[in-house]
DNA sequence: AACTGTTTCAATCATACGTATGAACGAAGA
DNA sequence: TCTTCGTTCATACGTATGATTGAAACAGTT
């Protein structure tokens, strides 16, 4: 029963910063919830904060690996040429909805954790998450553009952000939506698959500026 | 002199609201900033909550307000045929975008704060944060059902919530990743015209499931 | 058994928070 | 001048917060 504290803490702390916030959750609320004493939190991590990052960066790696190989995956299959969009995209978007399949309940409990830190935290910690993901995002991106040539980096960037938007958004209220009367309840692989739909057209609409409307079987 | 106290907390709340977020906001922080007395707060607005709810309201009022009044001119023109979907899109999605136009730098302000709110706070203000927009959101749903007939209530109400996904993390995201390096600047218009294009070919993609695939210029 | 490093605990600290109180102010009307 | 009333003020209250402390419990090694 030694070692656990540490994983009770991260596990009810996911739970507690998904479904009140990080600010507005209160480090003795997680370990009575626990069963610990407030003190190991701090003996365990060293602050709040770094609590949170821990939670993260715990479930974040896996899910970033996972879409890399994804991706390598993809690109390995489509040779020297451009890789197929939806595919890129889906390596992108299904590690994280994949979580409730592998992590059960802490799955989706860290989804609405991730949908939540995405709006949530001020400026600084902002930094060091976006840092976590700047390679990532610049595989992506670059596979994207491959994809589709005519967009130039500041249209792919938006575009970009307008998708990982839908997702965090998505993570965050689904949830809530779904619990009230909204959009009849769908299994998380349907939702995944109508991002996925949503994203790649939304990729594929042509460039807004001065830009022939090539349309989507651009090449 | 008199009566702008309120006045002045509003604005000041909206900023700092916007750039820590709610629960990270003091009272007192608000106040000394607005060069007024900590108790004017429970004095004009009753709790701190009440003021949240009437930061919110100020700005959100004109925007729906105008988001049907925007709505009801594209259904005018489209007579008794099904609505142009990029239009209905642009509806929803123009006024907020424009209140930098209309507020200056208070609407860009207001844009932080309601993309930060979409995901913060709890469930209970969610619920009476949704309810403002219950209308809207009908009126909305049943003019893209019009111009997307294939869809059924399921898929619409999904995309509806990528599409929110979108903007609220675009509004909540976008100055941040704009001050970094990250994507070339843009008018605020130009960010609009584009999550128009992406929303429109998002809500265009074919429907998800044994749907013939009849693409986007379905009639 | 004795020693040692690690982990947990109850208790405590200083501080920050939202809210409440009651007095002071100042314009308007009698 | 006196009263009224809406507003602002300095200040205090009770509580909740994140963090710290020092002692106790534990596990492993010699």
């Amino acid at each position: 029963m030694a070692m656990d504290t540490r994983e009770r803490i991260l596990d009810v702390a996911e739970r507690l910063f998904g479904e009140r916030g990080f600010p507005a959750t209160p480090l003795r609320d997680i370990t009575t919830e626990a069963g610990v004493n407030v003190a190991s939190v701090n003996y365990h991590f060293g602050s709040k904060e770094a609590l949170l990052a821990e939670v993260l960066e715990r479930r974040l790696k896996p899910i970033n690996a996972r879409r890399l190989e994804l991706l390598d995956a993809v690109e390995a299959q489509a040779g020297d040429g451009p890789p197929e969009l939806e595919a890129v995209i889906r390596a992108f978007l299904s590690p994280p909805f994949h979580t409730q399949r592998t992590w059960g309940d802490k799955g989706r409990s860290f989804l609405r954790l991730v949908g939540r830190i995405h709006g949530e935290t001020n400026e600084e910690f902002r930094a060091t998450f976006v840092k976590q993901f700047d390679a990532v995002f610049e595989r992506f991106r670059t596979a994207l553009h491959r994809a589709r040539p005519e967009l130039d980096e500041s249209d792919l960037s938006w575009r970009m952000l307008f998708m990982v938007g839908s997702m965090a958004f998505t993570m965050s209220w689904g949830p809530t939506l779904l619990a009230r009367g909204r959009g009849t309840a769908r299994d998380p692989e349907d939702v995944l698959e109508s991002l996925v739909l949503y994203a790649a057209a939304g990729m594929a609409a042509p460039a807004p500026l001065g830009v022939p409307a090539v349309a989507t079987a651009a090449r």
